[in-house]
DNA sequence: TGAATTGTTATCGT
DNA sequence: AACGATAACAATTC
């Protein structure tokens, strides 16, 4: 579940608590989410300090004094705690890590989808990552460039990781309501405007969710307001805030989505690419 | 009780 | 080759 804003909001809250610290022991209980091992992370982590802690799309990474790194994914049901030494250990706790100061965190996680690994190369551990989408970098033509080269549909475009890091079910949803484009639009038909649009609303969407600490809607993530703000994720049947409308469930990408259907209409059927004339057609 | 859910990856079909 | 569909992963909630 978390998603950009919600892993940059987890970012800024345990920087002061990490950085700086000390790491003494590294254990789990679900072996299978530590790579490449547990006994090579736990060599390459034990002794070493965390010199800054941030983010690279969904990813939290720890850069460690004098080389190397730690990322963890949270994937869908991951969480970050901090607790006392000795005090007990709250449930789905899988992995630890005890810090000099006595304190553990701890990497809780129902679902064990999530993921921790050490990498001495964060380049190439990073490298199909696509651009950081509030990167200053990252401007209506470099979308622009993206979307022209594919034909495909929009939100898998969105969702998929390697072409932008950090979007996912909700924040999709979100901005392509706020750009008024319809999920199932396909890349290379967008106009100019509906691009700079699209750019706009991405930027604003994840801008907002990290203002407000992210989206809550569950036990999964607390202590998020953005779902107070949401315009169409979990909001089927509702009236749209715009048109009124009711806000529409369909299925794309096999996954949840939500629309206006009076904002976002339905693309043109698609158009059949009229055969091109061939060269001994063109002689005759 | 079964379906939906969520992020990512692997695999298969077009 | 590029893309879509599907399953798998695991557990909880509805």
């Amino acid at each position: 579940m978390p998603e950009l804003p919600e892993v940059e909001t987890i970012v800024r809250a345990f920087r002061p608590r990490l950085e700086g610290r000390t790491i003494r022991t590294f254990d789990t209980s679900w072996p299978r989410s530590v790579q490449p091992n547990v006994e090579h992370a736990r060599a390459a982590l034990v002794g070493r300090t965390v010199q800054r802690l941030h983010r690279r799309g969904k990813w939290i990474v720890f850069d460690l004094v004098g080389g190397g790194h730690m990322l963890v994914h949270l994937r869908m049901s991951g969480r970050f705690e901090m607790v006392a030494g000795g005090e007990t250990t709250p449930r789905f706790a899988r992995t630890q890590w005890g810090l000099d100061d006595g304190r553990v965190l701890l990497l809780c996680d129902s679902r064990k989808f999530g993921r921790v690994q050490y990498v001495h190369d964060l380049e190439s551990a990073l490298a199909d990552l696509g651009p950081e989408p509030l990167a200053r970098t990252f401007t209506a033509n470099a979308l622009g460039d993206i979307l022209r080269s594919r034909d495909r549909q929009l939100k898998p475009l969105l969702l998929d990781q390697t072409v932008i890091a950090g979007l996912g079910n909700i924040y999709v949803d979100e901005a392509l309501f706020r750009a008024e484009l319809h999920p199932l639009r396909v890349t290379r038909s967008l106009r100019p405007y509906e691009i700079e649009r699209l750019h706009g609303a991405i930027r604003a969407v994840l801008r907002n969710g990290i203002r407000r600490n992210g989206t809550t809607i569950d036990w999964v993530y607390l202590g998020g307001r953005m779902q107070e703000y949401l315009r169409v994720y979990g909001r089927t049947g509702l009236p749209c805030t715009r048109c009124g409308t009711p806000i529409k469930a369909l299925r794309v990408a096999q996954r949840g989505t939500h629309i206006c259907p009076t904002c976002q209409p339905r693309p043109r059927r698609r158009t059949r690419r009229r055969p091109a004339r061939t060269a001994s057609q063109k002689t005759l």
